[in-house]
DNA sequence: CGACCAATTGAATTGATTCAAGGTCCGTGG
DNA sequence: CCACGGACCTTGAATCAATTCAATTGGTCG
């Protein structure tokens, strides 16, 4: 867990993009950037709730486990997402790295610049976690993986070679279905052409129409 | 769509006892009560977000609709429960009332302290949110059934007396399932001795202890 | 009273899960 | 360098929970 600084603040390649994550380092006190090895816990639930975090590189997974140890993933997160948004002063969730990620700490600089930018960041969030609820609610196992791909495709832009760093049981934590019926989707997917599996975690997209139409 | 204005504002009964929702009005020039009978638009998906609304009395479902005809519902929002709180300047969920509710609509006074409160609400939202994707993901039917009544008697408090003022399918569409599956839970629930049907739209809660239990 | 809409209940079907058996990938050590 | 072991992934078959379709009951309002 120690911190190598591995991008200078100014330069952060995660920020280049997003003016709203470029305003919020701008009120902030960025930290060093800290690297979490595979399956490092960041946070976990119970701890009690403090900075933000940015991921400049890699992939984390927000979840929550229940007393009898089914799983929730609420997100994944990766270069230029910030999480560990509460709206406690304890972690209803924990934070994982997924596959080696590096992660900065936000600290406030200016209080009133802050908050608006936390403002932004809790709609931002709360956007997003309605969105979740729609793919939870009513989908079939199919539709629920083409847009978890439609979603990792949106985020990457620009290419249709989606890379997965989580495993199937982390895909079905987050889908609610298990990891063999993500496997079976995939292969589904993979039958009707629409995507090719390139390795166990990069997948390509061929028909990017037919997977928005089987996303619903 | 005309306005009573049956409450006076000082004394609005929704309000007496939640300090967020007293500084929210605080920093609002709250309206008057405008009466939305049984299964009114308050507004659609599509139209121009606006202002937040305050519930008054009766009950309001948030609501999404996807283009093949399902529908999810993400909220029930009862007295003194704000909603209308958007991302965009678009409203992505529609809001209608469940059996005749009373709305009214705040306007920011001070735009700072105005804010400072939607940050509040935003994340309060957010976290309700998440614990809706929590009870979607991966859940069985008695299970969502028991906690959505776990979350109704807590929000009523005090009582053991429960309203259903939504008819079964708002229910079903709001926990992932049918109709017939809630039937069916409810009287699974029944007859483990747990509730009582004391009509069509009541129930008794018997066995807390037991609901709780169930409810994972 | 009759018509209509919601809710319940039953029976058949479907889709996902569970359980079990390989298969693949990768790192380690001989 | 190759063999081995372990973790992850895939696939198949049986099971189970929820859905669908259909019939009936119950409640409400003109």
């Amino acid at each position: 867990m120690q911190s190598h600084n591995l991008h200078p603040v100014a330069a952060s390649p995660a920020v280049a993009n997003d003016p709203r994550i470029n305003a919020m380092l701008s009120q902030s006190q960025p930290g060093a950037v800290t690297f979490y090895p595979l399956d490092a816990t960041i946070f976990a639930q119970g701890d009690e709730s403090g900075p933000l975090y940015l991921v400049e590189f890699g992939t984390v997974r927000v979840s929550r486990v229940t007393a009898d140890g089914r799983r929730q993933i609420t997100s994944f997160c990766m270069a230029g997402d910030v999480f560990g948004l509460e709206a406690g002063d304890e972690h209803e969730f924990s934070a994982e790295s997924v596959d080696g990620a590096g992660v900065r700490v936000l600290r406030p600089r200016d209080s009133a610049g802050f908050a608006q930018c936390v403002l932004a960041l809790a709609l931002r969030h709360f956007a997003q976690v309605q969105k979740h609820v729609l793919l939870l609610g009513r989908l079939g196992a199919n539709e629920k993986l083409a847009r978890f791909l439609m979603d990792l495709l949106e985020r990457r832009g620009g290419t249709e070679i989606i890379d997965l760093p989580m495993q199937r049981s982390d895909i079905a934590d987050y889908l609610g279905i298990t990891f063999e019926t993500v496997s079976r989707a995939l292969r589904t997917l993979k039958d009707s052409g629409i995507i090719r599996l390139n390795s166990i975690s990069q997948i390509e997209v061929l028909d990017e129409d037919g997977l928005t139409e089987l996303a619903a």
